[in-house]
DNA sequence: AAAGATTTCTACGTGATGTAGAACCGCTCA
DNA sequence: TGAGCGGTTCTACATCACGTAGAAATCTTT
């Protein structure tokens, strides 16, 4: 799983919250109003290759999938954000040998309402 | 946190090891000892300059600090491996809103045996 | 002081990411 | 059916992180 950008990331965020698949331009004022031009105001944000740019790469690195049939095509998260972090966290407990000494530290560094919430999770109640 | 190129991760996975504090030139035997220069064979890997500017970059990302006073340096690192990536591993938890949503998945695929010493790890037992 | 060891500065190549113009493509409307 | 138009793909440039190291500055040691 590569690293995400600034902009690839703030994609992700909308399409992970849409439960519809969605358009690049949908997207594009999505983030022009979540954006307020901070800085230089043009109003109307990033251009709409830039979006479409951002979702091909997003594309080629697995996370989005894309409906190619229709024309204005329609893209969607294939995993949700949840899912997404979750490897994530694998991903970075992968890289160590000594799992059990991380995730001790790991759950050692949990406030205690999240530590019973995985309890629970663990079915241990 | 920031993420590590290839060269800063073999550096700090040296330092990591290392019990004691390290001059750069071990550092750059040690990785050429590791890396027996796949490809071109000159023989002594990389300049020590290299080293060095990796170095000054982990010591600059807050992950190892040196002595200054002695001259050959010796640099150490900061935290350990398990303490870096379990404060990696809460960094990604933290990007999210739906906390318990990721752990769910992230507890639900683990092994059973890992999942076990989570439990003795939570005090569960 | 000269020579050698060590560190800092400066710099270049590459790849990822933000950003977008130019060109291409299919559909609609006059 | 030809001109436009919205939409997509190609190409491209700037910036930044990282690998890599020479040149220059700075200790150490004899």
């Amino acid at each position: 799983m590569a690293t995400l950008g600034e902009l690839e990331r703030a994609t992700m965020d909308l399409l992970w919250e849409s439960p519809e698949a969605a358009t690049a331009n949908e997207l594009r004022e999505q983030l022009a109003q979540a954006n307020p031009a901070a800085g230089a105001g043009d109003g109307k944000g990033l251009a709409v290759t830039t979006i479409l740019t951002v979702l091909s790469r997003l594309e080629k690195k697995g996370l989005v999938e894309r409906e190619r049939n229709i024309r204005p095509h329609r893209y969607r998260a294939i995993t949700s954000k949840a899912e997404h972090t979750a490897e994530l966290m694998h991903e970075v407990l992968g890289s160590v040998n000594d799992r059990e000494a991380v995730l001790a530290r790991f759950v050692g560094s949990v406030s205690s309402t999240e530590a019973q919430t995985l309890r629970r999770l663990l079915g241990g109640l």
